[in-house]
This record gives structure tokens, sequence and C-alpha cells, in this order.
DNA sequence: AAATAACCGGGGACCGTCTCCCCGTTTAGA
DNA sequence: TCTAAACGGGGAGACGGTCCCCGGTTATTT
């Protein structure tokens, strides 16, 4: 009754040298998107991750389903960023700064193609790992409000784009000597949330889905 | 006696056309460079411009002097708006803040490519437009920071980076629907640059030439 | 430890795209 | 009106990315 088993596993779960490829491929997928945009060379991504291009190609039918693997992968590090910032049980506004810090290095401007025109935005993986950051960071925001910590008049998104924004490697270089930098704009942008609010905020709040709609030209 | 000064204009004056297509070139230039980046094909920023493509390859031997010229031109009018700010005789933070909203608008985020690695850094040209914007903007921030209202610990180059990363089109999205929060997350930074420092700054201040160096890979 | 099947890696063909020149036509300036 | 400068579109050539093929390697099973 055993040889079921083994045959069922056998046929599940593939090699262990080839999963641990396919996370090195995520990773270097990572940080080239970052780094270079999402339409970084393929090749150039096997490179960076050690490995052949056809393992690439192997692993993910089309350049999406890679980039969709990466934003899956950096949403699920964001929120467990935001669920360690939760059981802090300090500083509601220091957890929502050690949030944002982390969520920098976390790559968190690698969801930056979620909005690309040329993306499914509606997969179901990403739909389900979108709302529960959302939901996370919305819990993190509000109980520094609650705190009377952080001003009542920004939002998820706000925070979310912001951090997105300043964490990116500057445009033409390839460098991240960036994280030199990166923290301090970070650090920066938190003080000018602090509660109370030195000057009125223009404009308006946008949500994920405002940016996703009247995008390609 | 007339006749040499005629020819001469001439030789040196081009046609009238010819100059306000080579201004519209540019135009389109900086916002493709802004959305796209400056690996945009040029036949785009011809369509954009409403000129044939032979026109941007007659107007520039190659793709770097039409990067230069756009960044020369988006640093004169970052430093015409520095100064703008600087003839302001009232506020000081304020002038300051007009000054980050208004090089948001002249594409400050166009001058990324400066720091690119396949790039002329140090042409005579650059040379004198930079220096000319920094002396600038160290002006308007001096004065804010003599005033006690803006926080010591931060330099020009922070000011500058931090604002053409949040000016910037998020990666990925063709559109500058941007505008909508852009000017928001401006004033988020611009109330963490107030005087008196809620936090202290993590890391060392860049400067431009720090970015350029150790960058390509 | 040997057998086996999954997996890997590099090379190369195909194909789309960008660059840049050519030349007939248009238009500014005198 | 005349002339020369400038324009625009089409297309050749080259470059670079994608993706497949196949001989070699490595994990896994007994």
């Amino acid at each position: 009754m055993q040889t079921a088993i083994p045959d069922q596993r056998k046929v599940s779960r593939p090699r262990a040298d080839a999963l641990r490829n396919r996370e090195r491929i995520v990773t270097a997928a990572r940080e080239m998107f970052v780094e270079h945009g999402p339409d970084v060379p393929l090749d150039d991504v096997a490179r960076r991750a050690g490995v052949g291009n056809a393992t690439v190609y192997r692993n993910f039918p089309d350049r999406d389903a890679l980039v969709r693997e990466v934003v899956c992968s950096v949403m699920d590090r964001t929120a467990r960023a935001a669920e360690l910032a939760l059981a802090e049980t300090g500083d509601a506004f220091e957890a929502l700064e050690r949030f944002v810090h982390a969520s920098a290095d976390e790559r968190i401007s690698a969801l930056c193609p979620m909005v690309s025109s040329t993306f499914d935005q509606f997969h179901p993986d990403l739909e389900a790992a979108r709302e529960r950051v959302e939901r996370l960071v919305a819990e993190v925001m509000d109980r520094a409000k609650a705190a009377g910590q952080l001003r009542g008049d920004v939002g998820v998104s706000d925070l979310m784009i912001a951090a997105a924004q300043l964490s990116r490697p500057p445009a033409g270089t390839g460098c991240l000597s960036a994280d030199r930098f990166v923290h301090r704009h970070l650090q920066l942008f938190l003080d000018g949330l602090r509660a109370p609010a030195r000057t009125a905020l223009p404009g308006t709040q946008v949500t994920m889905e405002d940016l996703r709609r009247p995008c390609d030209q």
C-alpha cells in the first residue's frame, strides 16, 4: 500500500535542484526587474541566477508567468513584513516605520509591473495576494491613526506608491548603491506622515484600481 | 558691405521651421524619456513630435546628443524655477515648496539619464548647467535653513533625487495620470523636511558624483 | 553502488525591432 | 517667383531577444 504514496509524491514534487533553481530564478528576476524594468532580457535573468537560459524558459511558459510569480512573491514578503509590524507591541508609528523600511528591503518597487498594461491584472493568485497586502497595510496604518500618530488624510496607496517610488533605483543606474540614501528619503517621507499634519495635501488619494485603468496610450 | 552680414546670418541661423521642429523634438523626447526611459525608439519620439524620423536623425547625430539636449533643457527649466523661487520675497520654506512642485512639473525626473553609464557625463554644457542648478537649489535651501524652517540634515541631492523619484511615472505605466498623486507625495515629503526634525536620518547624504561613479555592473 | 529518468546548459536559428540613409516633394526666405 | 534648405516616408541592414535542440550531468530509487 505504500507504493502509491511515493508514486504520487514523485509526480507532484519536482526534483530538489529544480525547485532550488526555480527559486533562484525568481530571486534574480526580482532584482533585475527592479533595476532594469520588466522588459529585461530573460537570458540576463538566467545569467544572474547562475542557470542556463533554457531553465528559465522551462520553468515559465512566458515572460508574464515569471513576472506574476515575482509580483506574488514580493507581495507575500511585504505582507509578512506587515504582519511582523503588527506583532510589535510598542509604538504604533514605530511599527509603521519598520514596515516601510522593511518593504523597501523586500523590493516593494518590484510590484510596479502589476499595473502594467501588458499584464493579466486579474489573475486569481494576484487578487488574493493583493487583497491580503492591502488589508494588512491598512491595519498597520489604522492602528497608527487611532493612536493619533499618523495623519488622517493619507491612504494605503499613498504609502505603497511613495515607498515603491522612493525605493526604486534611480533610472538609468543599474546600481543598488541606492541603499545608501533610500532609507533617508523614506524616513523623511515618514516624518511627513506624522500627525499633526503640517500642511493640507493637494490632489486626491488614488486607489490601486485607479492606477490600472486609464493607462495604456 | 552688407552682403557679408546676411551671408553670415544665413550660415549660422537655420530656417525658422527647422528651429521649431528641433524644439518640438526635444519636448517630445523629454516626455518620452520620462515615461518610457532613455531607450525609447527614436521613431516613437519623432511620431510624438509630429515630424518624420529623418528629422530627428538629422538634428541629432546620435541618441546621446538628444539625451544631452533634453537633460540640459530640463536643468535650465529647473534652474529657472529655482530663480523664481528665490525671487519670492515671502516665506522661505514656501519658496522651497513652490520650487519642488515646479521642478516636478518641469520633469526633473528626466535628469536621471544623467547618471546613466552610457552617457558622457562630463560634457562641458552639462557641467555648466549642473553647477548652476546645484548652486541655485543650494541657495533656496540655505535660505530656508537660515530661517529655521528647513531641517539642517538634508542636502541638495536629497531633495533632487527624492523629487525626481517621486515625480516619475510609476514603472510600467505609460500614463501620466501620475499628476493626481505626485504633488501629494511631494507635499508629504516636504512636510518631512520641515524643522524641527522629527527623527534622525539614517545613512549619509549622497552627492551627484557619488551616484555616477560605481554604477555600471 | 548502479540504473534511470529528470534536469541542466550552451549554441544557434528565427524573427521582430531599431537605426539610419535615400530621394522625391514641400516650404521658408529673398 | 525662384532657390536652396528642410521634410517625410519607405526600406535595407544590423542588432538583439526568444525559444528550441541535444549531448552531458545530477538527483533519486532499489
